[in-house]
DNA sequence: TGTCAACTGTACTGTTGGTACTGCATCGGC
DNA sequence: GCCGATGCAGTACCAACAGTACAGTTGACA
């Protein structure tokens, strides 16, 4: 590890190996992804490809780890965002949520997949070591989540006995799972709503029912 | 449809090759899974293969019309031995869900996977047939659901505006996104704990909201 | 006895991932 | 001005795999 190793060689093509090879996994998955498909898109010869990626898990191994970095840059926007709109754990929490899902929204083809579950669902196929890259990510975001959900359970006792990690975990369940929903059924707004219920879940958890004067409530 | 047309050729050796392909293609994918590799298994040729499947994707489309069959009679028997123990819809529905968390509980090795999320990252491979089904089967899911839901809304009027058809969607989006959740981080408890903060959330969206004298959720 | 379902065997095609080289232009450093 | 490294292109080749075609075999049943 020298000092600018990492990523030391943008090099410009094998970053458009990288979209290229992005755009066709998350449309079609990695076995259906071929690399004559790629190296046509980019424009370069096969020995061009094997130069930047050893193989077809390499390439996997680089798609997974920027798709990762790029999520993490996306929810540490969103957070921080929501940090600056209201200095309410819950209320800084439900803003970021509803963030969320309206960058989900307003994706124009509905969002084109998670990589993540496009490794999980190819498991055998890459070493351990992407698959231990995809394990890390989702208790990197778990990690993240939970803490935001610590500092509102401090400020709001949880009205239901819930695991924070549960908790945190799920808002990743609901998205890959709405992604798979929203995919499957062709309706891309069923993500964006899917993520919207877990906030109502998590307001349900912490926030005090709006009772009525008559016990019922509002 | 004639009489008995449905799954007329039993002929072990067509299940037998869809059993080797279920448990190879939940576990790999269907990309990873060869055909050499279920003939082997089965102990057949490459010609008895193609004489039961005209290709792959024959046998996709098959291999995704059972898994949904036996799906829909685990729901099917969940939700009516949940009938038999409670009359109320809630407390059903609610019996329901922790039921299907024991059965995911208690997969030996965790949940297999879903067959209708592998086709879901698989889409380009198959006919539109099969994603056709794929579609029809979440519908079909959701139409299941949101009869329960419509039950349970007239004894019980929801305290937070929800969709009925998202609430029932929720359930398929959380156990898909739980599925790829334990998977990657190799926990199968995940999956059952996801279930249950579910039915945690149908619990609070219909039921009063537990409340002490002083106004304080117990 | 003939027919049909359920296969086996053989031979072939085209695609794909991957290996193993050799060549070649460009560019920074000495 | 040459030297080596970087960043490719070109060629040749192999094995695994999906798929096609078609001829032959076996057992059950009418």
């Amino acid at each position: 590890m020298g000092i600018v190793t990492r990523d030391a060689k943008p090099s410009g093509t094998r970053t458009q190996i990288l979209d290229a090879a992005e755009a066709a996994v998350l449309s079609k998955g990695f076995g259906a992804t071929s690399i004559d498909e790629l190296i046509a898109a980019v424009g370069i010869s096969r020995s061009g490809f094997f130069y930047h990626f050893k193989d077809k898990s390499a390439l996997a191994k680089a798609l997974l780890q920027r798709y990762i970095e790029e999520d993490d840059k996306i929810f540490d926007d969103v957070l921080r965002r929501a940090d600056e709109l209201s200095e309410d754990p819950l209320h800084s929490y439900l803003i970021a949520l509803k963030m969320l899902a309206e960058i989900f929204a307003d994706l124009p083809n509905g969002h084109p997949g998670c990589m993540v579950a496009s490794v999980c669902y190819h498991e055998q196929l890459f070493q351990r070591e992407v698959r231990d890259l995809n394990e890390q990510a989702i208790l990197n975001w778990r990690r993240r989540f939970r803490e935001r959900l610590d500092r509102i359970a401090e400020r709001y006792p949880p009205r239901v006995d819930v695991d924070l990690d549960d908790l945190a975990d799920m808002l990743m369940a609901v998205a890959d799972g709405g992604i798979i929903l929203s995919r499957t059924i062709h309706d891309p707004m069923a993500l964006p709503r899917q993520v919207m219920l877990y906030r109502e879940f998590v307001r349900l958890v912490f926030s005090e029912p709006v009772v009525t004067a008559t016990g019922r409530p509002a």
